[in-house]
DNA sequence: GTAGACGTTGACGTGGACGTCAAGGCCAGG
DNA sequence: CCTGGCCTTGACGTCCACGTCAACGTCTAC
């Protein structure tokens, strides 16, 4: 199959299958025009990477996984890098989710605090003499509204 | 005070600083010689960037903080602008937070079972005869080792 | 023979927050 | 006067995974 027939197969694009290429990372047999030749091998490996990519790894990382196919294993994590990558993967993870959640209860307490000083702001330019009544007039029309249907 | 003053008081470097001004988030005054001269006001502008960068804020986010304190509230957060800002970094956290958990996930699964199909395979290469009998030598030497002191 | 759909290489653009030169001006101390 | 340390602007480099465009070759169908 051609590049464009993969890249569809794949859900990718051409450029990036020539991107790959350009990284070693899937190289392609080359017909006799020149053009780029892949087979059913390469669409596994192709889609191994993608899978990878999905979970935010970068193309270096995908790359033991790719050679663990090429070097005739049956899945690209049966190797002991691919497992290395993704133990490293699973800390970085981990440690970027702290992160993430220490940054996100900072945040909401910046905003917590600063809603209360603004609510605290507002009351006290709104009521230098005190609250307004509430419904200060509409109470006194209530019973004209309802019985004058 | 300089450029290489304030970069020092805030931490961080002058081309930090020059950056800023180029996008206008942190102009500066200018002495007769053409040198940038910042204040205090300046570095309490500068503060504030930097505490949003940390929590991962873009500079453009940073900036209804800075024009907040610019138009003379006492915190960079006490504007409805910058409270925007805040909500929407806390669901983008959320959301962030979310995705991360859930490729954790994934990849922690995909790491188990690797390791148990690894493990399989090895148990099934090594083990042609049936699994070796655990401690096939050693009681009979524990006695041995026992009663020669 | 020609249009159109594919393919090729090469090279620059994107976004974000700066880093890193290069070439030169300003000012204090010795 | 000279050195050294600060400052100036301008411009290119970094990282990453491609997007986009140009200019051109190849094959098929009409």
């Amino acid at each position: 199959m051609r590049i464009g027939e993969l890249a569809q197969q794949a859900g990718t694009t051409t450029r990036t299958l020539r991107h790959y290429e350009s990284l070693g990372l899937l190289p392609a047999r080359r017909a006799g025009n020149g053009y780029r030749t892949y087979d059913e091998d390469d669409l596994r490996l192709l889609r191994q990477i993608r899978v990878l990519q999905d979970f935010g790894f970068g193309l270096e990382e995908t790359r033991p996984f790719v050679d663990c196919l090429r070097a005739g294993h049956p899945a690209g994590d049966s190797c002991p890098a691919s497992l290395e990558v993704y133990r490293r993967k699973l800390a970085e993870l981990d440690d970027c989710i702290g992160h993430l959640r220490r940054v996100r209860a900072e945040v909401g307490a910046q905003l917590a605090r600063a809603e209360r000083e603004t609510a605290a702001l507002k009351a006290a330019a709104e009521v230098p003499g005190g609250p307004p009544p509430l419904c200060a007039l509409a109470p006194p029309d209530i019973e004209e509204e309802l019985s004058t249907p």
